[in-house]
DNA sequence: CAGTATCCGAACCGATACTG
DNA sequence: CAGTATCGGTTCGGATACTG
């Protein structure tokens, strides 16, 4: 209802803003992932990074990390049920920004408005 | 800005992302508002901040400031009918943030998924 | 394979004071 | 009223090297 800094938009963010977690949701939203698969999606992250976020998304419920006891290690990511519901989400966002892209070029070839 | 994991998504986070964006589009999608009503609004905010977040929304033609050139001055920010189409996306964004206050408090009572 | 550990610069953000 | 200017702290994120 009211709007403070702790806006229930705030807590969203404060949950997938930051420059990584969004493309790891939109990812997991695909499909369970390893470590390096994921790495492999997202190269321009760092291991320490992509570790950092993992983590985070894992203690916000998000991320379900289920590590396979063998050798070498095997650590599958996949999203939670509850992370499952951020889809709407990301899905908005990323359809908007689509639509962001968009209105750019429009204005940059020789467009106003108000 | 340098090696970016360019999606839309993160399009949309590098336009309402951050810590105060979000609280001023929200005010804005339902009221034209003068600068310092704005700030009454978000009373946490500081003016600088206010100031530079009002800057990066009007440069990224969400936000349109109409400049009355009266004494004493006479600034209203309002949204651009593009700025508007942000209303599915703060909505989503408002509407998961309410449900993951209720996961908060549903775990923290006790029970567990995977 | 799936991480840790360290170091460090850049970006973000707040406090405070001042102004046309 | 609607801003600027300056300073400084904190947090974010990148590079690199190392490991069970």
């Amino acid at each position: 209802m009211p709007a403070n800094p702790c806006t229930p938009v705030n807590t969203t963010l404060s949950i997938i803003g930051g420059k990584w977690k969004p493309a790891i949701v939109y990812h997991l939203l695909q499909n369970t992932q390893r470590f390096n698969a994921l790495h492999r999606l997202i190269p321009e992250i760092t291991q320490r990074m992509l570790t950092l976020q993992l983590r985070e998304l894992e203690e916000a419920g998000i991320v379900y990390r289920k590590v396979y006891p063998v050798l070498p290690p095997k650590v599958e990511y996949s999203l939670t049920e509850f992370g499952r519901t951020l889809q709407p989400v990301v899905q908005a966002m990323y359809d908007w920004g689509s639509a962001y892209a968009a209105e750019c070029r429009r204005v940059k070839s020789g467009l106003r408005q108000a």
